[in-house]
DNA sequence: GTGAAAGCGCTAACAT
DNA sequence: ATGTTAGCGCTTTCAC
């Protein structure tokens, strides 16, 4: 169907290896001859095969990504990060959506490593990960992101420093007068949300309450749930802590239909598009999903070219940025 | 280094052929020896090799997709779409971004074919896509997304109707007695950018002005300055139609800057998160990303399980979702 | 039920 | 400067 090296080779009177020099720019052919076969390339619409390249030489020159969502804002902008380093480094980036599901995780690392990308970078929805084992063993790179891999995988990772973020996020809402901060945040079994709440509880100290805490999957049904029971107290929050950004929004919708809502100071982790055009702006601590995504892929190259020290782990910053909701008085 | 079909042959004692049979479950294999096969698989940790296959069989499983920005939020929306239903189907989704640029397009498609996916979708950047014929007629179907392909390509295409939407936004605008009424569009060599301009034009009859008119790139200065010159005219326009997303958010950034730029009437093309939570909420004329992303996606499959009919030509209807922004008088 | 041999399209190593 | 040969890991075909 498709014309191979072979057909290119016939049709310019040459040998298939010719050809193969002139598609691949290697040195020592007579520009004459190469431009004939250039011009039957041309001619017959050849394209190389890399299939065959790929399982002559052994490279595939491919990274695989693994992110909870493609289309959720914070993994989309850390994919596109990925994309760019990956296009810089002359290879073509696959990546496929866990959704939060452990078996989708390993189906879609399985499939990348039968396709046998050069190397992984993974943002975890499963605990345990022994599964890659085979993988690093056989030379396969991977890089953790966003959260760490299960026990037993030294592998190099790039977080940020979530706890630290919660403690800054909960410290701002102090400053400002708050003693009745609440916090929303995702499953504990998500290692992010674990982080930041510990963080946030280290921040409170002995004003901790633990009616004040609501963890789940960030549903609108559920966080209203949760908002209702907490604001029904006797001695209901004055300030919200949200711990991821999809939670803020939800949040956001949940608060403006009660009045008693509206006055509530609110703080959350993860910056988004609009927090600034919000009526309070939204005050938040901010992660960069860019750097984040680009640091993990540029370690990932560092490896691929044969850096083979022990695993890295880098701790990326978060910073407040106040907008308004933060700095509201309790 | 990585174990073969032919090292697990030798570690279970069988023929390679056996081993091949277990591995992609072809019947005509005793229990016994499939066991043992199995087990040497586990053991060794063998994964079948998808370049060789590829090779033998011809097909690779994959599906390329093309995209402006795969961290844009509308894009990204559709992106996942199209990779829920090429999982779907068992295959695998390249995905890249062509950054608005036909030179990345044409290399990303061209990387794709390399690449030898089974079907292209594609959300055209350049003009002209002759360069996808030998591809097409070597059997990789295609289909549009969002825009048509250049002259000459008879392919199919999901399209929403632009020029629909637009009249729509903008007799919502003269319905609330809006008579001056400003357009900020995408460069106009953009196909949606041109037929927006189009359905607003024709909705406004002989109301039309070209000074109320800026098409460019979406950059907070280039969009503030445009504002600026359009709200320094005698007869400034009270309502504004923006020609899409990142336009609107745009435009909401360099309006809230002006007290009289708040009072305007807006509408814009395309929904985005939030636009329910601004004060006014923001009134949209919304498509819808991700049946566009499944629609196409559907649509490819179907050519690739043999349908040979004539193009489809799919379009898609809008619909205004009215919030506030859109209903403000003059 | 099992296996041997050929070959997919390419590149690496070695001639000429 | 050009060509020949072997073989990457698998599936297909055909033989046992």
């Amino acid at each position: 169907m498709r014309p191979t090296m072979k057909d290119v080779a016939s049709a310019a009177g040459v040998a298939l290896k010719t050809v193969s020099r002139v598609v691949n720019g290697e040195p020592g052919v007579n520009p004459g001859t190469a431009e004939r076969v250039r011009e039957a390339i041309e001619r017959l619409g050849y394209s190389r095969n890399e299939s065959a390249r790929v399982l002559r030489r052994g490279r595939t020159s491919t990274v695989g990504l693994v992110i909870e969502d493609v289309a959720d804002p914070f993994y989309s902008v850390l994919g596109r990060a990925v994309e760019d380093v990956t296009t810089a480094h002359g290879c073509l980036l696959l990546s496929g959506s866990s959704g939060e599901d452990p078996a989708r995780e390993r189906e879609l690392i399985r499939t990348f490593c039968a396709r046998r990308v050069d190397g992984l970078i993974v943002v975890p929805a499963g605990e345990d990960h022994s599964f890659l084992r085979p993988e690093l063993d056989a030379g396969t790179p991977a890089v953790f992101v966003d959260r760490p891999p299960g026990p037993g995988l030294d592998v190099d990772t790039v977080l940020c420093d979530n706890a630290a973020g919660a403690r800054l996020a909960t410290r701002h809402l102090l400053a400002h007068g708050h003693r009745r901060i609440a916090f929303l945040g995702d499953r504990p079994s998500i290692f992010t949300a674990s982080r930041r709440l510990h963080g946030y509880r280290a921040a409170l100290g002995r004003l901790f309450d633990e009616r004040l805490v609501a963890m789940r999957a960030p549903t609108p049904e559920g966080v209203r749930a949760d908002l209702e029971r907490m604001l029904a107290l006797d001695d209901p929050p004055t300030a919200l802590f949200t711990g991821n950004g999809r939670l803020t929004m939800t949040a956001l919708r949940a608060l403006r239909t009660r009045e008693d809502g509206r006055r509530m100071a609110l703080v959350g982790f993860d910056d988004f598009e609009l927090a600034d055009l919000l009526r309070p702006g939204v005050t938040v601590v901010a992660q960069d999903p860019t750097s984040m995504g680009g640091l993990a892929a540029e370690l990932l190259f560092r490896r691929l070219a044969g850096d083979g020290g022990p695993a890295e782990h880098l701790r990326l910053p978060v910073r407040v940025i106040p907008r308004g909701s933060g700095e509201l008085p309790p």
